[in-house]
DNA sequence: AATTTAATGTTAGCAGTGTAAACATGATAG
DNA sequence: CTATCATGTTTACACTGCTAACATTAAATT
């Protein structure tokens, strides 16, 4: 009945994984567990991870394919500036849904993405893509498109930071001024706002 | 000789924290190494800190302290865009050289900080700094100014995240336009790229 | 000044963790 | 058919956060 080789637990585990990262963060997962809802042994996972930052940057992997898809526009479609701030706002919706999984992929749960190649390559992929879509916008050198995108992404990436506070602080404040309100009305207005930076970086 | 009550064990053990998540990082920091280090037993922290997580706030509110000095800009001083450009310099600089407190600051260890009044205190004292920094750049409305104060802010935090990134895989890339060049020619040219995104945001 | 009380320390112990070593099973290659 | 090797299990170790019960001493109250 139950056999005793899983057959396809490693990648039954990455799904677990992603799944209670997720849902509980990543400091509450632990390989035990996993194994538990594996219904297989506390060290089988062992055998598919050499340690646990083995199998964060699995997870993380996952993460940067899905925010990778989340921020990828039609290639044959025309960009315009519009694209860039769509892209943002899916950057930054990405991240305040997926926050738990944002942090495993931008904190340091994970020291060294080169030491995990499809992790430094899913991540590098989720770049090229954002870059892509700007590099359509205007024929800018290189290094212009290089820095433009990396400005968004800065920018969206802090965004995600600091509106985080904000659903976690909630509605304690009511304050009018203070960084929780203010960040508040940026999310809501959140097209507006990158469309402002946005402008402040291109001519389109 | 050695007296059975301590004397100063919280500040004491606040101040170890502090050194000790610096340099190994919040995750690789216990409680009973920590109470080792002090010459006090196990269980001596608890009388202190209710929970591990009430001691991450205590040094996530230290490292708030040293941020909203390293990002203070003298009263009397009529501010000018450069003083700003010079804020989100030392932040930046702040944020690099202090990176695992920087993580403890805005990562997830503490989840609210709203239950530890102090932290709460202290973060936004450090956004305050900035907006009264904003105030006397300018005539603006509040909402303007705090709407300029969070761009610069998400701005420099979320650089910081990347230009980590940058830190940690270091050499192995030389590729020309990929992130980690780019950002690290952003890196080393930090007050023109500021400036530049500053000067799309306000006249002066 | 004597005594009660509250703050701060210790000891012992539970349940949970990451991980290594030695062993078991069974799919696959020779 | 057999040997090998990937994949699973058992056992064990050192470590963790945290609780409960007890010890000591400083501070408050009488």
């Amino acid at each position: 009945m139950k056999s005793y080789h899983h057959g396809n637990l490693k990648q039954e585990l990455i799904d677990c994984a992603c799944r209670l990262c997720e849902r509980d963060g990543y400091t509450k997962l632990s390989i035990r567990s996993l194994a538990k809802e594996s219904g297989v042994s506390q060290t089988a996972p062992y055998r598919h991870f050499e340690t646990k930052e083995t199998l964060y940057a699995s997870v993380a992997t996952e993460g940067f394919k899905k925010l990778s898809k989340a921020c990828h526009i039609d290639a044959d479609k025309k960009i315009k500036k519009k694209h860039l701030v769509e892209i943002g706002c899916n950057y930054i919706e990405f991240g305040l849904k997926n926050a738990n999984t944002y942090d495993l992929m931008f904190g340091t749960a994970v020291g060294n993405f080169a030491e995990y190649p499809e992790l430094l390559e899913s991540a590098n992929s989720t770049y090229e893509n954002m870059r892509l879509s700007f590099s359509k916008l205007a024929s800018d050198s290189d290094e212009v498109i290089a820095f433009k995108c990396i400005t968004l992404w800065s920018m969206v990436h802090g965004l995600v930071g600091i509106l985080r506070k904000v659903q976690v602080v909630g509605d304690d404040f009511e304050e009018g001024v203070g960084p929780i309100s203010t960040a508040s009305v940026i999310a809501t207005n959140l097209e507006d706002h990158l469309d402002k930076v946005l402008t402040g970086l291109i001519q389109n």
